[in-house]
DNA sequence: TACCATTTACTTGTGCGCAATTGAATAATA
DNA sequence: TATTATTCAATTGCGCACAAGTAAATGGTA
């Protein structure tokens, strides 16, 4: 009687497990920062989107991003409560909401331009394995989403 | 005047954001092969923990995991009323929670051993990519850990 | 035109994730 | 011993994340 080999199941054995715990790190570590600006993550890359942008619809955002209307809605309805965006159906096509970005939400892109260097200091990675991280993560990403499709 | 230079807060600059993204796709990819365990992700990897130990203390899972006890204690809740661990308070220190796995958590292992196999391959990435994506991530957790300290 | 399918967005329900607070047990120190 | 500090766990509150279901607008087709 051969002995099953759980190997596999190891979590020092599974890619996985880091991505997922340094993913949610480095959420933590935006924390502080993006405090100071009374946003969360989820809104601080929506707000990235928006100062590269300026106008996008919910459906853009939404693919872009890859994030479900459930969580976008809610995030979209904050940001424009904070008057960093604003919400409005598009004329054209009544199912479309289209988002721009607020002059209030323009003033904020100065106040948070200081905070990806702070990020990659705490990440304390070489150049080269920044690009190579990216690299990783991106191939893997499109990899997965073929596989939905 | 010299014009400002965003190009940090672009998007497409950010290894953070792929890394985020690739996080929460690789969750939604185990959700197909978990749900036929009843378990979501982060049971999981308690669970692939207590495959290992067969006893820890929650203390000991919340540090390796990375997880807030206010994460941690419904999770382990929720496990203990699927039967797969126990719960109990340590008689040595009354602080600590003991938790055992259960035969019922045993025989879970037998029905997850073909999963990790599966998202591998959902993730396309070639031996040498995970390996290197595997130190990444580590490196880069470790780094940021020490921030914090 | 009338009917059906698709697209876009919202809502609801459940669970994760974490900061902040609380409480009990233990450890450290005066 | 009495006092204080620390540790471990639970709780509360808020926001993210997503599946499932609903509704309205649009597009396609008989």
């Amino acid at each position: 009687m051969k002995k099953k080999n759980y190997d596999s199941l190891k979590l020092s054995n599974q890619v996985c497990f880091p991505l997922y715990a340094c993913s949610k790190e480095l959420v933590r570590q935006y924390g502080p920062f993006l405090k100071e600006l009374d946003l969360t993550y989820t809104q601080y890359i929506v707000m990235m989107v928006m100062w590269e942008n300026e106008v996008a619809s919910s459906r853009e955002l939404a693919e872009y991003l890859h994030l479900d209307y459930g969580t976008l809605t809610p995030v979209l309805k904050r940001l424009e409560q904070a008057s960093y965006i604003s919400r409005e159906r598009s004329a054209e096509d009544e199912r479309l909401l289209t988002i721009k970005l607020t002059d209030e939400g323009r003033k904020l892109k100065d106040r948070a331009v200081h905070i990806p260097p702070c990020i990659a200091e705490c990440m304390g990675l070489t150049m080269d394995e920044f690009r190579a991280l990216y690299e990783l993560t991106y191939k893997a990403l499109r990899n997965m989403e073929e596989k939905n499709n």
